[in-house]
DNA sequence: ACGGCGACATACCGTCAGTACGTACCCAGA
DNA sequence: TCTGGGTACGTACTGACGGTATGTCGCCGT
């Protein structure tokens, strides 16, 4: 694994070789995803995954650890790209009310796809363990609730020691999951995403209103 | 199912043969809920839970349809007791925000259990099907976290129709379970759950200076 | 006192994650 | 061009586990 040896940092323009075998990987993950998605983690057996992808246990083995380190690797497949659009729809704004709102947006949008829902949100805490489901979290879709949550209450003038930010993102990112969860499963994905919409403004709101009037910020002391 | 016979609608004192089979039953779900809280769901097998309640499979499959089955029967259980304690937190309180107040505390004492956090929170969506999942939680935790909002909004003499304060409803469900989990995983629960009481505070706060304010509330027209 | 049914126990089966081992093929060096 | 070796698989197998089929014992109503 501590291949620093020096001639190789530059990553080498792959091989024929290597471009298959990265092939069969994209490949078992991709079916992976497909399965995981559709049946769930435990219904979904490695003989199906190999079978689809057209390849074999031995194929499947020598690139993942077991059944959970594909899983893992669908899950940051699943994450990274969810985590890029978001980033995505958070440039061009400067406000970060209207960053808030431009991240929810985008959020209540990608938590409606299958993958994300069930891979990330209902499997991924169970099947990797909370503590590596939360280790993935922190540097991809939590990340920006938390630059978003820091900037509004930065924006607020109020002055928090960085504990009470991780307190504040953590509780509006279990909001927007289980308000995702809420419109996903809804019988109208819209209505439900533009209430849910109307309330976080309303929240929002609400830090605005006690901006204005100047009210001091919650301290640790409790 | 349909034995609506007439004669047996008042529960009879149960037979000595009734009383082993209930005895064997809560075993079993006993069992079930130490091994599955310590273990997980997938890495409990059912030998090991006949063996630690010194039946057999047989048993088991005449009580349950299935490993599934029995879970659910822990699930009911552990957030049953869960529901029970903090429904007992809520009286003796009158105002709504007095009301969120000691619920929230109740519910960030009952979160950071074991059983609850493994069993009803982290394995509970993906065991059960986030559908029955739902289910369960809808006859139990959830209604409390309804009401108080309900209280809440009411008292800010807003007028929401019922999907809107659904919507409110499940938000501060999902913000108060991941607060929960942020709680019990801290390094100092104690201080955490101050963090997050303060938090909520603060943001009940400025639904009351909006309520002062006379703002008008969040429509569903988005 | 006895027939029957409820409450289990036992033996067995199919499935599936994981392993051991074999092999084809590519690529570096001679 | 040949060759040794290592990478990237394929094949055959095992143990464990969830679930089932069937046997049996004893309480309970009649």
């Amino acid at each position: 694994m501590t291949k620093a040896s020096g001639s190789k940092l530059v990553p080498r323009v792959p091989s024929r070789r290597q471009q298959y075998s990265q092939a069969t990987r994209r490949a078992l993950i991709e079916m992976g995803e497909e399965l995981f998605t559709e049946h769930g983690y435990a219904a979904t057996s490695l003989d199906q995954i190999v079978a689809g992808a057209e390849v074999t246990k031995g194929a499947l083995y020598h690139h993942f650890s077991g059944k959970q380190a594909l899983f893992e690797a669908v899950f940051e497949k699943v994450e990274g790209e969810a985590s890029r659009t978001i980033q995505e729809s958070l440039k061009g704004h400067q406000d970060p009310w209207d960053k808030a709102i431009a991240g929810l947006r985008r959020f209540l949008v990608v938590v409606q796809q299958p993958a994300y829902r069930r891979i990330v949100i209902l499997e991924g805490p169970a099947v990797l363990g909370y503590a590596r489901f939360r280790e993935q979290e922190e540097r991809s879709a939590y990340t920006h609730v938390y630059d978003i949550v820091d900037s509004v209450l930065e924006a607020g003038a109020w002055e928090l020691d960085e504990p009470m930010v991780e307190t504040f993102a953590r509780i509006f990112f279990g909001a927007m999951s289980s308000a995702g969860e809420a419109v996903s499963t809804a019988d109208d994905p819209e209505t439900a995403a533009a209430r849910v919409e109307a309330a976080i403004t309303f929240i929002l709101a609400g830090f605005q209103a006690l901006a204005e009037q100047g009210d001091e910020a919650p301290g640790t002391d409790g």
